[in-house]
DNA sequence: GTTCACACCTTGACATCCTAGGCATAGCGC
DNA sequence: GCGCTATGCCTAGGATGTCAAGGTGTGAAC
């Protein structure tokens, strides 16, 4: 949280994971390469959420080793070679699990965000 | 993440970067000691949320050493001795700051999280 | 007098993320 | 043909934060 202090990384900053979650959501919309999901992710995200290279790469290769995302080389529009990723039936499973996961974990810390001074529940 | 292959776990899961906001919301409700804090996170986010002595600490000296947090040795009501932390201005402020941070993070995923299929932002 | 809850602390391992590089190719202007 | 930019992949090294697992000491209760 050292990093805070630079107010240009400030925004770019990503809670430890959270990256796998936005990752899965965005495959299972559809097939797509490495590159295109961080730029999706930022753009749907209205540029508050950028991806570093250096961490897409050993995220995506992590879901994969562990069986969430499958790869397979293709082509894309503009001719080039991609690796394109799509959801695995347990990687499917998986985006649920955190997806319910991040939903309580913000409801918790909401909780406490809301607390009031002498409220003791 | 790959703790999260332990279910029993799961829930007591934190995100990197929550517990600073954590503590010094708690801490601003009121002057209170380290053992306390964890405590009340948890009660108030009803279980959903545990601090272990292990992550609290370390938090609680970075805090201080970084001036948010000022600490006193004082005597609690079962009549012992204990560290009680209470916010700085500097803590005040960061507070907010990270306070918002943490909304617009929220709002951030919650776009992802919504998008479906087909949807060009 | 020993067990429990309170209250503090540290160490070592681990996962994640970021910075900062590197490599290769397609398309464009000149 | 030549260089530039955007696209697309990747890795290495370091910093940070968290966890598990340990340890210390004291008051109260039985």
């Amino acid at each position: 949280m050292t990093r805070q202090q630079d107010p240009q990384s400030r925004e770019a900053e990503l809670l430890q994971g959270t990256l796998d979650l936005l990752i899965l959501k965005v495959v299972a919309l559809e097939p797509i390469h490495g590159y295109a999901i961080a730029q999706r992710i930022q753009q749907i995200s209205r540029e508050a959420l950028q991806i570093r290279q250096g961490s897409l790469y050993p995220a995506l290769h992590r879901l994969e080793n562990r069986g969430w995302l499958e790869a397979r080389w293709e082509t894309t529009d503009s001719g080039r070679k991609a690796k394109f990723y799509s959801l695995s039936k347990v990687g499917r499973a998986q985006l649920e699990v955190e997806t319910g996961a991040w939903e309580r974990l913000c409801e918790a810390i909401a909780l406490v965000l809301r607390a009031e001074a002498g409220e003791l529940q």
